[in-house]
DNA sequence: AAGCTGAGGGAAATCGCTTCCCAATCTATC
DNA sequence: GATAGATTGGGAAGCGATTTCCCTCAGCTT
């Protein structure tokens, strides 16, 4: 009863008991409570990866708005694995969190059987369920126009000269992904340019390395344009590029895709769409949150940005 | 009983039952567990900034400990505010976890006072204390030799050939800062450099950036070092030396602290001090679970790493 | 056959809090 | 000044586990 309740005290006793309380430490026992309310204050954060700049501003968004909630982040890491990515959604259930947030997942294809079951599960327990991204079930979701921002992008690219592009994606059947190359393909095709080759491995920095190695082994023309999917991947093309012994920008031009911090601060400034990262996991917690949530605004605003690693081809 | 008390079964039944429950979909209540228990099987993380790359590293070496021990991690952000981090702390200890992780704070100094207070009460609660940094109190502590690292640093730089270095810093009292500058201005000054300047600011990148904007208003010589108390800092010192036209590496050389992932794929690859961040958040964890923890190896190893923005002056 | 041991069932107390219900007190109205 | 209505506060039940204690039953030993 001294923590919000219905029960109405008297003020005065009130601050007397709370004075009381703060003197000899007392804090409620918030297991407690939530075993009698049946829920905890709680949100879960799943990412794939938390030392990976993206996720990181992603989940400063979340905590930022946690934190105006009174709510408490459990953050947990799938490691881009599906199956752990189901044991822990199953654990995180046992908390009884208000919300769940699922960023980088596959919430559909043939990985997701048992998620789905345990979305499903969490969602009849009274748990809200948010993907970051193109959502699926009883989901919310808080999209980003990947397509149309990186058509935007592949469009500029094609303005600025580039004719030639390679894109290093991830795996076919990954959302994200798909959408940005094709997105990506379109754009820079209706405007004049063509993409050569796409390259299938991961999101990760290693994952551009490796692909930009092999890429490189085999002759690649001066001028062309390599997309990497996010910019942790394009990060890892650009250090490959230059490992290669080429040079990042008038000879291979690197484009991104996120405006990490990072691609901000490296040499050329990277090409990349910009994605209000923070605020995508802001409005994330919101829609966990808030009872009325209406999907208001289904996109955030992208706009591309042309960074040192794509100069004007004249 | 389903979760591991002193009562023997089976292991026959054991298993049937925990298929059942599989299939139904139950998880045990952790909350519950909790109330009963009088402890939760969680960690609390408290970080200054999540999307800061080395908060990240350092809490995905937590996570990877926290999973393995069937912990669940809960982050805080602090924001570096010493009054909002008591106020998370004893948040936080509504939530009974087993154990705390404190990076980033500064457990001594007069904005200590209230914290100390906060880290007793929850000492007291049973739950353990780990601070990563030099600690204090009841408080174990995981640390890293800043000023060994740091010494060996100025003294290698020094060997380069450097002679004049100007250091920036967090404010005075921050331990770490603190340590490393000590530590640098020791090795350096030892091995024939001297620190002509000192800058007081923060451990951010625009807190680098903007110290060295101010710096470079004035007439700094060709062959000046500038060591940034952290790669987050070096960074936006870097962009700063780029960005008022001057050249990073053999006109203005510059030095972190940390290694951090960026530091390798920027051009020039940022000299610096190698602390395993992931492994200690491990350590971190560890200390914060293991009853039988001894503060063994009490500093991790460090290597000082040199790469291009600090070429050899001959 | 009696006695001992250990496995396992069942009931009850406990944890710290919320929530519901009811009696007691206070206030406003006629 | 009496009565209905609104406030306040006390007490008990319940939340979903854990823990402890007691008891039964079966298998062995002597």
């Amino acid at each position: 009863m001294l923590n919000g309740s219905t029960r109405k005290v008297a003020e005065s006793y009130r601050e007397r008991v709370e004075t009381a309380a703060e003197k000899l430490g007392y804090t409620a026992n918030l297991s407690a409570q939530a075993t009698a309310r049946g829920t905890a204050a709680i949100v879960a954060l799943l990412v794939a990866d938390i030392a990976d700049p993206y996720f990181g501003q992603l989940a400063s968004g979340v905590a930022r708005g946690a934190d105006e909630a009174g709510l408490v982040v459990t953050i947990a890491i799938t490691e881009r694995d599906p199956q752990r990515e189901v044991k822990l959604v199953r654990a995180l259930r046992g908390q009884r969190p208000r919300g769940l947030i699922l960023a980088a997942s596959r919430v559909e294809g043939p990985d997701a059987v048992g998620l789905q079951g345990e979305l499903e599960a969490f969602s009849n327990m009274g748990g809200r369920v948010v993907v970051v991204g193109p959502g699926g079930g009883t989901a919310r979701s808080v999209a980003v126009d990947n397509r149309g921002g990186s058509a935007a992008l592949g469009a500029e690219l094609a303005r600025l000269g580039y004719r030639d592009a390679i894109v290093v994606a991830a795996s076919e059947g990954i959302r994200t992904s798909d959408d940005r190359l094709e997105g990506f393909t379109e754009g820079f095709t209706a405007a004049g340019g063509s993409v050569r080759e796409v390259r299938r491995t991961g999101f990760t920095r290693d994952a551009g390395y490796t692909a930009t190695s092999e890429l490189l082994e085999d002759d690649v023309p001066a001028g062309t344009l390599i997309f990497g999917i996010s910019d942790v991947v394009a990060i890892g093309i650009m250090s490959a590029v230059r490992d290669a012994g080429r040079q990042v920008g008038a000879d291979i031009a690197v484009a991104g895709f996120d405006d990490i911090a990072t691609g901000r601060d490296i040499r050329p400034g990277l090409t990349t769409v910009r994605v209000p990262l923070e605020d995508l996991g802001y409005r994330a917690l919101q829609a966990a949150t808030d009872p009325e949530w209406a999907a208001a605004e289904p996109q955030l605003p992208l706009e591309v940005i042309v960074r040192g690693s794509t100069p004007p081809r004249s």
